[in-house]
DNA sequence: ATTATCTATAGATCTATAGATAATGC
DNA sequence: ATTATCTATAGATCTATAGATAATGC
């Protein structure tokens, strides 16, 4: 981190990226000047003009690289459902890596998705992306679910639970609350809970979970 | 409502607040003038002063009215505990009546409890309430959780997961689903699953929220 | 020629204060 | 006298465009 903290050795157009990541996190997207963010790199407000055509393409770009990686992540996890690993063992999967992800990410950036500018046409290609991977939760949920819970919460509804309790970090890390893998663990085994699985069956797709992360970073 | 979208009958000040409250939650604090809120009553932006010394006071006024009836309820019902209703009965209570408050809100008012604006200084007394009903539902929560669930899940984090469980009404009418009474139901029962209960000891659950419901009711 | 900055600046907007005006209530 | 509005306006922003400048790469 040099002088204006925005750490060195990035690109202009990153030093941007990362400055706004920061600002919009913490002021929100309409309560970050242009000139904030030019301020932290250390240019001039007018010179990010250059790099972006406007704030809102900053934000754009922000999240874009924030959910392309999970929508990634989750698209290989799935294809190897019910083959190599049981619905519980991949939502278990799916649901740990993207808490550590947003547990991970640099200024909480997950707190982006809060934004109430988000819904924006504008920003409508991310809003889709949401929605598919909270189908994919539903959809993982739907299978692993216990009988009694799948006839009470539908696809729909257990999708949205189920990326809600994920994103509990955001709200943790907001809180300041200190976070390590061991909630990774703990929200991931949540959401199993939700569905009705009992410690044994939760225990199981901890197991597969862990197996199946373990030959996905072998690839 | 009239043609500024704010309905009549109501004071000046009622006026602004319901108008700010709709702006607030569609586009969050920095992203509304208070020209625009001015707008929707149908006064002058300058008018607004003779209600509220700033913007900023419009803001903490609606949070201020839209916490106090939770407090104040949860309060009441954890006063019964264990004596008139068991830990789970008090939290099945709890989570349905925050999730019904939520879903039945005129603009999804809870949408500023995300707001980042809300991280100021100025809102803390808002955030403190916050996080004394989370700790309520940590508490609650605690008490009725299945000893494997409490032993890896403590009264914090279980706080915090089960607050982000109720406002999952939030998310789902930012995401414009249709909900129910029965979402209330299911989000309640999800807290439980949440903490280790079987069916059966959810069912017991809702049956005493119910009960101690409707004797609150009655009072 | 391209890349990445800079200065100058337009033009819009934003919050808030000061003080006038009109209606209502004592 | 109090209540609730209004007009006028200060003064501070804010986003974005135009065009100059300087360094690097062919």
């Amino acid at each position: 981190m040099n002088a204006e903290g925005v750490p060195s050795g990035l690109s202009g157009r990153e030093q941007i990226l990362a400055a706004a990541a920061e600002l919009f996190s913490e002021s929100g997207f309409s309560g970050t000047s242009t000139r904030a963010i030019a301020e932290k790199v250390g240019i001039r407000q007018q010179s990010l003009y250059y790099h972006f055509a406007g704030k809102d393409e900053i934000l754009a770009e922000l999240l874009s690289g924030s959910v392309r990686p999970s929508i990634d992540f989750v698209e290989s996890i799935e294809a190897r459902v019910p083959g190599d690993v049981s619905p519980a063992g991949a939502l278990f999967a799916l649901a740990s890596i993207d808490a550590g992800t947003l547990r991970a990410t640099p200024h909480n950036i997950g707190t982006l998705y809060l934004l109430p500018e988000l819904q924006d046409d504008r920003y409508e290609q991310f809003r889709r992306q949401r929605v598919q991977l909270r189908r994919i939760y539903g959809r993982l949920g739907s299978a692993a679910a216990h009988p009694d819970v799948a006839s009470s919460l539908g696809e729909s509804r257990l999708g949205a639970v189920l990326l809600q309790l994920a994103e509990t970090v955001i709200q943790l890390r907001r809180d300041d609350e200190d976070t390590s893998g061991h909630d990774d663990d703990t929200i991931a085994a949540s959401c199993l809970r939700v569905l009705g699985l009992g410690g044994a069956e939760v225990e199981t797709a901890r197991a597969e979970a862990a197996a199946v992360l373990a030959g996905l970073a072998a690839d």
